[in-house]
DNA sequence: ATTCGCTAGTGCTATAGAGCATATTACAGA
DNA sequence: TCTGTAATATGCTCTATAGCACTAGCGAAT
């Protein structure tokens, strides 16, 4: 018998979207049981092994908790550690309006060091952004952005006062970020930096160095971000 | 036909465990291609469900990476980022040789932040160790535990001196450590810490706050941690 | 009241197939 | 030499079924 395919997605994914819908309409709250392998069987006329599919598959994204011999339930919520987030996005996070200002905006040709972790001949041209982040209008970060740039021609300044760089490069560049290794240490600040965020020279920063790559896995941004540590602080999980 | 069981391993962990084997054993090497899912259906005399099952899962710990149409191939070795490592650990990963000083260790009952954090009654006992962390006779860092004194009897300075706290819980106490949640900012030496830490005061140093849980879930260790910031940084994967 | 064993329900492992979707390769024709 | 096409191999989705392993709850015997 030949597996049907309504509109072209598979069924196991059609009956993970009808469960995660009803627990994004808190119809089912954590803890709550979700429908077994056999009535999930049922109910969307599949077999048990693609029903089978479709649990295992939602409890290796975390979505939901299974247990033999009782049940699968909707898992807690998960706080999202180790997310790449956007300036923007982590200010949002915490309920607060972010802006940025853009110190200067060219492009370098004699960053080695750069290049080399860009996956990029030395030598070759990078578009060097350097930004004042700001929440609620006080001085946040200081971050400065290397991108190549022949990847991103007609990417200046005016285009990035509004909008995020990383909707930017979604949106007109077809680029989805999608990790970043990052080098994190204690640093303080010189009097250009003290000067910029509004702190005393030598206060304690927060350095993130950082290399993002794209969906592809190809590294599209190196960054340098200088974070005042008495409104920053980073979140991570570690596992075993 | 019933499904055969040898030595109680489910059939398609046998099959996995051969060809992790061959990895290691450094017969296959990153790139290379494994058997396909029918050929290791065949070899092992399993069915075609079984052999995609090892795969699968082999994929999903990253050991493999699949590609439709053209075959299953070793991953490259990965780095392993975010993972929790005693200090012990992280040290020998730089080929050095780690020793510590048990500045102090003893009971205290007045930390209710600390034992809220780690699930306790507030006014429980906690044991509170100091350590200082040398690399080489250097110092590195100034660690201080904290951990429900009840759970862990007997748990004195004597243990701690010789052996990693890590190893001690696991080892005498049946406490696997899994994962832990950070909180990750900088700040700059007081006297003590820039006395003990071998720096000037007012340094910047790398400051970790964690919760450490064990395999069950439960929260079992609170760790604050200062780091030297020319001896270290954080190396941490974000994913979007 | 407590304990034991039974049972229904659930997830887990596995079979033996079918057809689909995609990538590589070899070959025929231009 | 180059190009398109066909064959082949691979992974992906799915069916229909079977029995095992574990949990929770209920009732009977202690």
């Amino acid at each position: 018998m030949p597996p049907i395919r309504q509109n072209g997605t598979p069924a196991y994914k059609r009956i993970q979207a009808t469960i995660l819908k009803r627990i994004e309409a808190g119809q089912l709250k954590p803890g709550d049981a979700v429908d077994s392998e056999r009535e999930l069987a049922k109910i969307h006329g599949v077999s048990l092994m693609t029903a089978r599919h479709a649990l295992a598959d939602l409890e290796r994204e975390g979505m939901v908790e299974r247990r033999r011999g009782s049940g699968t339930f909707v898992a807690p919520p998960k706080i999202h550690f180790n997310k790449l987030m956007s300036f923007t996005e982590q200010l949002a996070t915490r309920g607060l309006i972010s802006c940025s200002k853009v110190l200067s905006c060219s492009v370098v040709d004699n960053e080695p060091d750069i290049s080399a972790r860009l996956a990029s001949p030395s030598g070759s041209r990078l578009l060097k952004v350097e930004r004042l982040r700001l929440g609620s209008d006080e001085p946040f970060a200081l971050e400065t952005a290397y991108l190549p740039a022949r990847h991103f021609p007609g990417l200046n300044r005016g285009r990035l006062e509004r909008g995020s760089l990383f909707s930017i490069l979604d949106r007109e560049y077809g680029v989805t970020l999608a990790h970043a290794d990052e080098e994190v240490d204690a640093t303080s600040a010189d009097t250009k930096a003290a000067d910029l965020l509004s702190v005393v020279r030598g206060a304690p920063l927060l350095r993130i160095r950082q290399v993002i790559f794209s969906a592809n896995g190809q590294p599209t941004l190196y960054g340098l971000g200088l974070y005042r540590s008495d409104r920053h602080t980073l979140l991570i999980r570690r596992f075993r």
